[in-house]
DNA sequence: AATCATTCAGTTGTGCACAATTCAGTTGTG
DNA sequence: CACAACTGAATTGTGCACAACTGAATGATT
């Protein structure tokens, strides 16, 4: 047991990457990952949407999504059209096939929630909860280091972050 | 607010990359990405090790350690040389430099947690926890998923999967 | 209307992850 | 010893992430 076992975001670090292991052997049938399934979860619920606001929804920029809708969209489950009204904008959509997925991959959620024991709704909030609390204070230091580097009487870094996309 | 954001591995996902980005801002000075740093971390607390020892502490495979310790060794921050008793296996040790950034990256941890808000040993704890459960959880379904599928009636998969690496 | 700034998606280049393969080196067995 | 089986690391190929940039389309301003 490796002493960056105690850090917290060693934990999560090699918890996302299992989670992401156990999709991959559900997904692979269906030559779906996990990124891939959840770009569909979102189409599911939310209907045809444009890149961007898909992008808002996974915090993906296009540098991630062009790419990967379009192998989703060589295997036959979105169809990328633009926008008539605005040319810049690309609208992904589910095909026939893409919306058939869906009852195909009910199985997928429940296997997961089953497999990780979080058969009680409370203790998935709890964690859920806890995970967003952190997110929300990563993005924080993400996009204010100095202002904690400053509180520790740390060194200052050398320059300024490069600019955050929108993603 | 997206309906994936109900699931716990949409938060898991999402915490997991806001984190590396907090990582990556505090860490971009020494041109270190967190998996380099966290193998920096279990060099400075274990001493020198094999690749597939340090593979087994960070849960990662040659693949992926080999260019990465490469890309490390290139920063002068660690060399590796092959074991003279067992020409198989190769070694990786600090350098002088890599010894020295113990010191200097003092204040990443440190700036991490008190970013977190997890001053509080306790909720680190429990937080920490939950994830190993939940890691634990999800390399059972990774390994053993026909017993959940069976468990809950859903169609088997058509073949076992490839064959698991030790990492 | 002509120009300039902004927006949106796509492209390029780097660095993980990871499956699958390769290959040198070691070990076990007859 | 011969030789097959195994081991450990490296390599190859695919798919995210993400920074930086490109280019087309739109909007704002004059």
């Amino acid at each position: 047991m490796p002493a960056v076992d105690a850090l917290v975001c060693f934990a999560l670090y090699a918890a996302n990457r299992t989670t992401t292991q156990a999709y991959r052997v559900l997904l692979e049938p269906w030559n779906l990952t996990y990124p891939q399934y959840i770009a569909l979860v979102t189409l599911w619920n939310d209907g045809e949407q444009t890149v961007g606001s898909l992008g808002e929804a996974l915090q993906l920029d296009s540098g991630t999504l062009s790419p990967m809708l379009a192998r989703m969209e060589a295997s036959g489950y979105v169809v990328r059209r633009r926008d008539d009204d605005d040319e810049r904008v690309v609208i992904v959509s589910l095909t026939a096939r893409g919306v058939e997925m869906r009852e195909e991959l009910a199985h997928v959620p429940q296997c997961i929630a089953y497999g990780a024991g979080l058969t009680d709704a409370d203790s998935a909030r709890e964690l859920i909860d806890a995970l967003h609390q952190l997110t929300e204070a990563m993005k924080g230091l993400r996009d204010q280091p100095d202002t904690v580097l400053a509180a520790l009487g740390a060194p200052r870094r050398a320059k300024a972050a490069s600019r955050r996309r929108s993603a």
